[in-house]
DNA sequence: CACGTTCGTTTACATTTGTAAACACAAAAG
DNA sequence: CTTTTGTGTTTACAAATGTAAACGAACGTG
């Protein structure tokens, strides 16, 4: 499933990952982007070219001449592309998985103290509306062997 | 990025719904996965034959002769691959991005009393060392316009 | 002003993925 | 026992993706 989908058109992993840096470096020129991403990854010069091509012509990115060389700027937020990409794979999983995913992500990440106490407050809002059993709904109700 | 990777190889959003039914029903025919893979994507009898001999090839899926037909069985459990999928996403996300995706993950997942009462319990072991702020790892150090 | 350097654009090509028809074989039916 | 039918296997092919060389235009340099 390689692809991650955002604002309808698809990005992929690779592409993905020359979004991260424009997006942490707020923009950046191609041979920013292709030096930083060379300190991770293994990929040519002509590759990130065209990966960057690619991310222009599926309206990730923009680029504003200055001078010889072109800037690239992202045309899409990272927060909700991030967002995006999660929800998409959270829909892809069974609901009875959800609850000890979320559990193990919780314990492997870092969070900051902000993080827990938000994350705390909108458990408490939770709890007292939160049902017993999850059900799966992988399938039609009446064929789930898992849940029902 | 279409293709989540699970136990080395990697598996596509196709293949992962197939498995998903599978899952569900702990082991079924070709004809009962057809028939409701049918009732939520519109594949032709064909292509989920082709993904189930993928599957088969891949190692994600075992079959067993029984009269005419083969019985298809997981090789692979589903809670692991819930997890490695989500842990390769997490991994291609800032990690300044992740306290605020896991709150509104937390927000709109369905979440069992049991759920939320062990998130509580993490959240309260994590928070006396938790960190003020996160720092995002996106660059190198130096590089970073995010967070540094 | 000619020339090499530095980009962005085109073109290329092997794999992977989505999609599916055609084929082969075993089992059920008659 | 022959025919039909349900199933797995092969083969097919276009689109997407990873990977990159070649080409061409603009800019700085001598």
């Amino acid at each position: 499933m390689e692809s991650m989908e955002v604002n309808g058109t698809e990005m992929t992993s690779a592409e993905w990952e020359l979004m991260r840096i424009v997006w942490t470096k707020g923009q950046a020129s191609s041979t920013d982007i292709i030096h930083l991403i060379q300190l991770k990854k293994d990929w040519s010069e002509s590759t990130v070219k065209t990966l960057l091509h690619r991310l222009v012509s599926k309206n990730y990115l923009s680029t504003t001449k200055e001078g010889r060389r072109f800037i690239y700027t992202p045309l899409i937020d990272e927060g909700p592309a991030v967002q995006q990409i999660t929800s998409d794979l959270f829909n892809q999983i069974c609901d009875m998985e959800k609850g000890p995913l979320l559990l193990k992500l919780i314990k492997e990440t870092t969070l900051s103290q902000a993080d827990i106490t938000s994350m705390q407050a909108a458990l408490t809002v939770k709890a007292p509306n939160a049902p017993t059993e999850i059900h799966c709904h992988c399938l039609p109700d009446d064929t789930c062997n898992k849940c029902c």
